[in-house]
DNA sequence: TATGTTATGTGAATTTAATAACATGAGATC
DNA sequence: GATCTCATGTTATTAAATTCACATAACATA
């Protein structure tokens, strides 16, 4: 079933985002889906959506479309989203207060295992139905959640220490919402969340090609 | 200074990124900076930091490199960040607020002028020095506080016909960060933040290039 | 004032990704 | 059971983005 080629990460971002929309297909009832129907609800072309699954094999049917629960259970299993994953995020202030409370994470098979702070003022505190724990539980609970994905929703300043402490606790994948380059070793799958690039993507817009078309 | 061509999606993108390391080079007094530092401390290239900044003119001194102040100034001002943005957040959930505490925007120059729900026992709670207003009151305030900008931190289940309201009220570009593909005029500019795609690349790479590699 | 050094700016080459076009095969129809 | 329809899967084409390589110009030095 698995192709062995370089797939584009271009392509796994989409996939992740159809699989969603196949979420909600499934649960409105929708049996069967085209590549046309994928790409009109998700905003892309038909010929990049049945590109993009030609790189995992065949799911669909000539002449008919997809399946609509096996391509979603095809694309659950591409994207590792067939197990649980235990998260620990590290930052309990607004940012990683929204992320805990986030019930789409849990839907998709995340587990937040573990929220760290270094503030005493905020370590205690519940969110949800979790406890906000000190940085030094952060070894234990690793271990013992099976921990294999760090989140970082601490401020600049403290991003590339909170960093450091995963990688020593043996965390294989970072995800930061810190804005700025983190140095982590090359085993580490690592990847950074801008909320505020895509807003000054729109000023840019606004801003500048306006200017350009005086 | 302008150049006329159409520019990568994916230059603006770094460009926010070079800007906004800038910043941090001009906080800590650094005077002058080579393509290849800033390079470094964002996590491209050095030719592709002079080919996007080769999109707008010439900036460096052959030799030398960047002036620091300089070139902030001018990413600013090509990202449109010369001016300030008033932005109206429609949705005061966890997201909502964790933005309308974020400082972060602020520093670029964005205005957060008004945070709306229409949640009766959110409406009037306070968020910093914002009070959470009725929906019914955004029509009025997006008038008064001059705002082309909105930000979309309702459910899914919302988030279309919050789109639709801004369209209606004249908003001209909208950034959204429900998982759902929003329709709107050609003439909107909109983006949508996806924070799970990230964290499903993650889990793609650490369970699919696993099984690859078996 | 000539020379050496250094990092920019850019055109060409390469790589990568997206689009288009079409052959294929599954199912429906007669 | 032959034929027709339709949407997939795939190859070919086009487009886009990135990297490479080097000529260029500013500055420092002698
Ligand atoms: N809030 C937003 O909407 C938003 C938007 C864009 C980016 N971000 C980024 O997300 C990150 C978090 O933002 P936030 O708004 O939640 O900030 P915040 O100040 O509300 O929360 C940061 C938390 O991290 C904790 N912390 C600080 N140093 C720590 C350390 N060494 N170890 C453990 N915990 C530590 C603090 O005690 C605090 O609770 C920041 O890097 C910010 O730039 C946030
Ligand atoms: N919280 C996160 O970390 C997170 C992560 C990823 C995506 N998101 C997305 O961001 C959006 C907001 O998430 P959240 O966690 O803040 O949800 P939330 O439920 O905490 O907040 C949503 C808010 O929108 C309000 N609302 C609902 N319908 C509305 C309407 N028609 N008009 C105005 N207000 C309305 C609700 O009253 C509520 O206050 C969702 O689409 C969610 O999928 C959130």
């Amino acid at each position: 079933m698995l192709k062995t080629l370089r797939v584009p990460e271009a392509t796994v971002t989409r996939l992740s985002i159809y699989s969603r929309f196949l979420e909600r297909l499934d649960r409105n009832g929708v049996t069967t889906v085209s590549s046309g129907e994928i790409a009109e609800g998700v905003g892309v072309s038909p010929a990049q959506v049945r590109k993009d699954l030609a790189y995992f094999g065949e799911f669909g049917t000539r002449g008919v479309g997809y399946n609509v629960k096996d391509l979603l259970k095809y694309t659950l299993k591409i994207l590792g989203l067939d197990q649980e994953w235990s998260l620990a995020i590290v930052g309990a202030g607004n940012l990683g207060f929204a992320l805990c409370t986030y019930r789409g994470f849990n839907v998709r098979g995340f587990h937040i295992a573990g929220v760290f702070d270094n503030d005493p003022t905020r370590i205690g505190k519940r969110i949800g139905h979790l406890e906000v724990q000190p940085l030094e539980r952060f070894p234990e609970i690793v271990q013992s959640e099976n921990i294999r994905i760090g989140v970082i929703a601490v401020p600049i300043s403290a991003a590339q220490e909170v960093a450091d402490l995963m990688v020593k606790n043996g965390l294989e994948a970072i995800l930061n919402f810190a804005p700025v380059a983190l140095n982590v070793p090359d085993h580490i799958e690592i990847r950074n969340v801008d909320l505020s690039v895509k807003l000054e993507i729109l000023t840019f817009n606004l801003a500048f090609r306006a200017a350009q078309s005086l």
